[in-house]
RNA sequence: GGGCGUAUAGCUCAGCUGGUUAGAGCGCGAUCCUGAUAAGAUCGAGGUCGGUGGUUCGAGUCCACCUACGCCCA
């Protein structure tokens, strides 16, 4: 027997109670340990110092759907464990923040050890809030997790540091990166993208450099003269013009001197007038080439770097380059190639000079000039000042443009030259390219978009990191830094050290003490650095196992994965960082699927942000309409690479929609199986199943057919919406249509039938759902399940016997099948169905209600299946549109007119030009002659037409047949198919119809009173303005009435004292109702 | 500035390789049906399918350009 469901039922407070179940009966370690042949799963690692919010439940939801679709299908997931991101800026910004520190300096001061200390329990603060998220959401994952801080996890960074070290792809340059002043590191190319803004207001200077006597013009032609004349540069950024070294123009751009208040001023032709007004007279045109070579003075003494010995004689003077546009400035660029302009400075040979220091204040060497000390941006009012007391400022103003500040402290960013090491990736573009193909995206624009896009244009990895809380890199070096090694385990720096350094803390300061003495070379020290932390994430499938100090044949089987699942923002981070390693390393993707999510907005689009205050916190849905709603809507919404706007209220939606449609009709079918004492395992009588049976059992095979398919192919959403369509189906159709066979008393093959049928349909339901909606399927699949003694009965879909698993996570995936598919009965029961809407709008439209019956109804369909299928079902149309003919109408009939269309998608690829004239031809077509053509089309005979002279035959199936509507009928119609009601009442019907309203108003009657299904009635029926109406079907349809309402009595005449009393509409008047329970 | 994506009803979204009258759900209004259902059915209002041009017998769909938004990168 089964426990009674109730139909109210609260899915918050029965989630809690299958999580319950869950941990009592260790359902999540049975399904981890479940399975046979490996399936590869990569759990990217969130960082656990900030609580999880709702894109947290939509990346875990994909990634848990698939995880449980290949469970259910037996096969052994490995990597289904947790992971944790835990070293990085934005750890060490948290604790940062916390101690009310302002940079690198207060960290030192703190101490690196006490300060990482911090930072490792900060990575935790939040650790027992994610464990309940992650339970709540029924994200099945192992809790023995992974740790990137763990010590076992770093030797295997440093593993695969040493492969690269080894094969020459690590190397250090200078190079500009962006630098944070504030936090005092780098911030890799992802992180700068993060905190840009389009809209920044700065300075917009046009500073005059004035040309000198050293000039050493190229080209000669007059700009010997140019002696005393200003270059004009534009800039936005004042504070850089002390570091200047030269001065770009464009090659073949032509350039102007003009006169401006008594000077002679140099820039682009194409620009002057936008700087200086279209009035200017022009004195003089040169080819940018003709200003090569010449000198000017600079503006100040820029400062050579620690060390560096530069060639001042190359500074100050003008150069061409293909950076140079004419889109805005002067044409004329200025270049300090410390700040932006490394690349340009050494194609040219120019000196690199600065005069900002790495925390970004200007240098103590601008002391005199008084900028000395200031923050950069602060110098540029006076940089700025300065330049025009000296008469070199033409104009100055704001503007708003591109800048890049720190993501995480909105400190404006530096473009600055430093010293950083690098993976070679760009040495693998190709191989990078080609593995990507092997992937299969979805969405699939990733793979040759964004995500081919990125590695085409590859750049080298800027891997070091001036910072504290990190994985070290490996590398020691000698004091000058001639001699470098790279470590690649730990047992090889016990070698070297020649101590144990099995209590080491591999994290800074600890692993800085670690030196050794070199006979050669000397002590030997790190380097302060540590790795970007997305190289610690990137590396995950080989560090999470430890390998190859441990685990290789897991690992061998645990790569690459068969699925992973992010959203977009990861396209530049992890798995690109999973897709270089294991390129560089092993040539081969780290990935083969992967599901690539868009972000999830608000109600009006906009990104749900903490400081917006838009966020819509996971508690909140989980405790109105709990996780399965939310999963729900999350598979069934949209596509996963969309980003999606999320309400509450659209939750709410998918739950009635989907989950209490579903949650009704077994509730439907528990309560009158109970009340039959219905069980499932006696052998299915295929003789007595009806077409409807067979219809639902033909759909539901198709469904388990289609969203494996879908699963295969990683589409979460098709499979979502057919398993919306299907229950839709079923409660709207074949629950509707069958109740009668369950309510009736006799325990029949034909009830077996639909008890078999409909027990079929909702425990294979509950399999194909497990995956989307695991708390609602596991109530349902254990109580259809719970009660057998032995085995789930011999099931039409699978066909074979199936032992009933303890929980549906541990169920097998139904297999379709394809026997009982049956495309024509699915295809007639759709023509049903529409004849069904159509008759219902006809009644609409002339106001008949379907409990009025009417005598007859007429069908005409453009195509004979479709008629076919209305005739095989015949029944079912009478029955549903309360009709007691239903009539054909085909071409002999003259009660209709035709029209006809050429059938495009046949008709166009043949007759190409000709289609407007095939068409005219048909719509010509009248009387008789049309008559006659329809007839043919009927038969499947060609239709001749003439056009331009030329006889053409179109085949039956080329053309398309409509009827007009019948004369003196409701009519409706859609794609060709045609349905006319009769609608006269005769008195007859009148009295029939009446009598069901009765019927209808003592059944409201008695649910009102709140009787039971089962419970006999005495029923009394009085009206004043409608005597004879009621007289009259009483008479005639009394035994109907009581059978229908289980009325014992039927009387005319008030009710007694003790009878619920209703008031129902009865013809024109009304009647009063009374029951009584007897 | 570049790349990718998105743009379809008041809202959330479908629309497969070009094809006949562009759909669904929600919301709104009306009516109906119902002894499983917080449900369902029908009808109505609501659409220049972001814009312009092109290819084609035919474009929401393909191409080009443009606009807006989002993400990523300079």
């Amino acid at each position: 027997m089964f426990k009674p469901v109730d139909p109210n039922v609260a899915f918050p407070q029965l989630e809690t109670d299958v999580l319950a179940w869950w941990t009592d009966n260790q359902i999540v370690a049975k399904s981890l340990a479940a399975g046979t042949q490996p399936f590869v799963f990569y759990e990217g690692p969130p960082t656990a110092n900030g609580r999880p919010g709702l894109h947290h439940v939509i990346s875990r939801t994909f990634k848990d759907i698939i995880l449980r679709y290949r469970a259910m299908q037996g096969y052994k997931i490995i990597g289904r464990r947790e992971g944790w991101d835990t070293h990085g800026l934005p750890v060490e910004i948290e604790v940062e923040k916390k101690l009310g520190f302002s940079g690198k300096p207060d960290i030192e001061q703190y101490g690196i050890a006490a300060f990482n200390q911090l930072c490792r329990e900060s990575v935790w603060e939040y650790i027992q809030e994610w464990q309940t998220f992650t339970k709540r959401i029924a994200y099945w994952v192992d809790a023995d997790g992974y740790y990137t801080y763990d010590t076992k996890y770093i030797e295997s960074l440093w593993w695969i540091l040493r492969q690269f070290w080894d094969r020459a792809l690590l190397f250090r340059d200078y190079k500009v990166t962006m630098h944070c002043p504030r936090c005092g590191t780098s911030l890799s190319d992802h992180e700068v993208a993060q905190g840009a803004r389009d809209d920044v207001d700065d300075p917009s200077v046009f500073i005059k450099f004035r040309v000198n006597g050293d000039s050493v013009p190229r080209a000669g032609a007059n700009s010997q003269s140019l002696i005393g004349a200003y270059l004009v540069a534009w800039t936005t950024t004042p504070w850089t013009l002390p570091a200047n070294v030269a001065l770009a123009v464009k090659h073949e751009a032509d350039y102007v001197e003009v006169e401006h208040e008594g000077e002679r001023l140099v820039m682009a032709e194409a620009l002057y007038q936008r700087v200086l007004g279209a009035e200017t007279p022009v004195l003089r045109k040169f080819r940018g080439n003709d200003l090569v070579g010449l000198r000017y003075e600079q503006l100040f003494d820029g400062v050579p770097g620690a060390g560096d010995t530069v060639a001042l004689d190359q500074a100050y003077r003008v150069i061409a380059d293909e950076i140079v546009t004419l889109d805005e400035g002067t044409g004329i660029v200025h270049i300090a190639p410390a700040y932006g302009d490394l690349e340009v400075g050494r194609k040219h040979g120019l000196p690199t000079l600065f005069s900002v220091d790495l925390n970004g204040k200007v240098m103590p060497e601008f002391a005199a000039l008084g900028f000395a000390g200031l923050f950069f941006k602060e110098a540029d009012p006076e940089i700025t000042r300065n330049l025009k007391a000296r008469g070199l400022l033409l104009k100055s103003g704001r503007v708003r443009h591109y800048y890049p500040f720190c993501w995480r402290c909105g400190t404006p960013l530096l473009f600055y030259a430093k010293r950083s090491w690098y993976i070679k990736t760009t040495a693998f573009k190709a191989d990078l390219v080609a593995n990507n193909q092997q992937i299969h995206w979805v969405p699939e624009h990733i793979r040759d978009g964004r995500f081919g896009n990125w590695l085409a244009n590859n750049i080298d990895w800027a891997l070091s990191r001036e910072r504290y809380w990190g994985t070290p890199l490996p590398i020691w070096t000698n004091a000058d830094g001639s001699h470098a090694v790279c470590i690649g385990s730990i047992a090889e720096l016990e070698q070297l050290v020649g101590r144990s350094l099995a209590e080491l803390d591999l994290h800074r300061p600890y692993v800085d003490d670690v030196t050794w003495e070199d006979p050669a070379h000397g002590t030997m020290r790190r380097i302060p650095d540590v790795a970007d932390c997305w190289f610690d994430s990137g590396a995950m499938p080989v560090a999470q196992w430890h390998y190859p100090f441990e685990n290789r044949e897991l690992f061998e089987a645990a790569h690459p994965a068969d699925y992973i699942c992010e959203a977009i923002d990861q396209t530049r981070g992890w798995f690109y960082t999973l897709h270089a390693e294991s390129t560089l390393l092993f040539d081969r993707p780290a990935f083969n699927n992967v599901i690539c999510l868009g972000h999830i907005l608000d109600e009006h689009g906009a990104k749900m942000s903490k400081s917006k205050g838009n966020v819509i916190t996971p508690a909140e849905v989980f405790a109105t309409y709990g996780v399965d709603a939310l999963r729900w809507y999350l598979f069934v919404s949209a596509p996963p690479g969309n980003p999606r706007r999320f309400t509450l209220s659209a939750v709410g939606e998918g739950l009635r929609k989907f989950m209490l449609t579903f949650w009704n009709s077994y509730s439907f079918f528990v309560t009158y199986a109970t009340l039959d004492g219905w069980q499932p395992g006696g052998a299915t009588n295929h003789e007595a199943l009806q077409p409807i049976d067979r219809w639902a059992l033909a759909a539901l095979n198709g469904l388990v057919r289609d969203v494996t398919s879908d699963f295969e192919a990683y589409e979460v959403y098709p499979a979502a919406r057919r398993l919306e369509r299907f229950v839709d189906e079923l409660s709207n159709w074949y629950v509707r249509r069958n109740r009668r066979r369950f309510w009736k008393s006799e325990t029949d093959a034909d009830k077996q039938a639909a008890y078999s049928t409909l027990y079929t349909c909702l425990l294979t339901l509950a399999k194909l759902t497990a995956p989307f909606t695991p708390f609602m399927s596991e109530v349902i699949y254990r109580n259809l399940t719970g009660q057998l003694a032995s085995a789930e009965p011999s099931s039409a879909v699978s066909g074979q016997p199936s032992g009933v698993a303890e929980s549906v996570h541990l169920a097998a995936w139904p297999q379709a099948d394809l026997a009982w598919l049956d495309e024509g009965l699915v295809a007639d029961t759709a023509a049903l169905l529409s004849a069904v809407s159509l008759g219902r709008a006809a009644r609409k439209s002339v106001n008949l209600k379907v409990r009025q019956p009417l005598s007859e109804l007429w069908v005409r369909s453009s195509t004979p299946a479709v008629t076919e299928g209305v005739r095989r079902f015949e029944a079912d149309l009478r029955d549903e549109l309360n009709v007691k003919a239903v009539r054909y109408l085909d071409a002999t009939s003259a009660l209709v007119e035709y029209r006809f269309k050429p059938n495009l998608r046949l008709v166009g690829k043949k007759y190409g030009k000709q289609v407007p004239a095939l068409t005219a031809a048909l719509k010509a077509l009248a009387g008789d002659e049309a008559r006659a053509v329809a007839h043919a089309v009927e038969a499947g005979q060609p239709v001749q037409l003439t056009l331009d002279g030329q006889t053409v035959a179109l085949l039956s199936e080329e053309v398309l047949v409509e009827s007009s509507a019948p004369e003196g009928f409701a009519v409706a119609e859609s794609d060709g198919l045609i349905v006319a009601l009769n609608t006269t009442v005769t008195p007859v019907l009148r009295l029939e119809g009446a009598a069901r309203d009765l019927v209808r108003g003592v059944q409201d009657a008695r649910k009102r009173a709140g009787l039971a299904i089962v419970d006999r009635i005495a029923l009394s029926l009085a009206t004043t303005d409608e005597t004879e109406l009621l007289a009259q079907t009483v008479a005639v349809w009394g035994d109907y009435l009581c059978s229908e309402t289980l009325a014992s009595r039927l009387s005319l005449g008030s009710a007694p004292a003790d009878a619920h009393v209703e008031q129902v509409e009865f013809g024109d008047g009304a009647v009063t109702v009374g029951v009584a329970k007897v």
